[in-house]
DNA sequence: AAGATTAGTTGTACGCATGTAAGTATTTCC
DNA sequence: GGAAATACTTACATGCGTACAACTAATCTT
């Protein structure tokens, strides 16, 4: 391994532990939320837009039934519900109700409050950090 | 919201993207050792030192009873085994066996694989990343 | 030495995640 | 118009993660 392969690991296991481990706030989000972390994130999908089961479940990679089992447990809580698909029938549009949207954005504030130490940063760190975060997602 | 914490929160948006999302070997280390992610967390703990099952629990933020049940299905494969614990025969020492150490090492390998657009960031970018990234783990 | 505490185990229970099979309603394809 | 494919649902099974109660063995406290 050469000199930047070992840094890259290095910083590879840094961003891993600051993200799965030093600030991770999944186990918050759902104790908060009184639901699993799959729910909060169906929860969350569907409030950005709504959607068929079909594409909620090729987002969250899990298989039809789970998402009909989901949404039925979104929707008891009074969080989401299912309407009729005009474009097709087979299908439904499933949308968040003004309570969901309440959740999710709870879900949101929680999960995307960044950590304290990011906002300890020195200005010119924090904006070097957003650009090369960024060509990293490019 | 200021610019700052808005800049802060869309870094923290992205890093969790990298990790959780673009990046996420969690599935990919579980298939390729055909165990959970939480039995393959513990069996790399073990690998890098022996624990008693009460400080293997809490490392795992788990109770004792699961951590009883983890060891116990690693050493049924024949990755750890329970040894005396000479200073307090009350507990046991669980350590690593040659088939276990390959086989945490496996899952090191793929874990701590650094992703490919982060080793294709130019050096300085990547040294200023490894020295920020330090810096938030401080 | 007796009682309290600690380490580990066993059993039991429940929710969640995942997968498979089978069925209905609707749409698409020929 | 009939066959095939698609969207969703229902039912069932299994492994995993989490929690709690009860128990044994060893150690610590006083």
């Amino acid at each position: 391994m050469d000199d930047r392969t070992g840094t890259a690991t290095e910083v590879w296991h840094g961003l891993r532990a600051l993200v799965l481990e030093r600030h991770d706030r999944r186990k918050q989000v759902s104790e908060a939320l009184g639901m699993s972390f799959n729910r909060i994130k169906a929860l969350r999908r569907i409030a950005a837009q709504p959607h068929t089961l079909r594409s909620l479940a090729e987002y969250m990679v899990i298989d039809a039934p789970y998402a009909t089992l989901i949404v039925d447990d979104l929707a008891k809580r009074g969080l989401v519900e299912r309407t009729a698909n005009p474009a097709d029938r087979r299908s439904k549009l499933v949308h968040i109700t003004p309570r969901g949207k309440a959740a999710a954005d709870e879900a949101n504030r929680i999960l995307d409050t960044p950590p304290e130490p990011l906002l300890a940063l020195p200005p010119e760190d924090l904006a070097a950090l957003d650009r090369i975060v960024n060509r990293l997602l490019d």
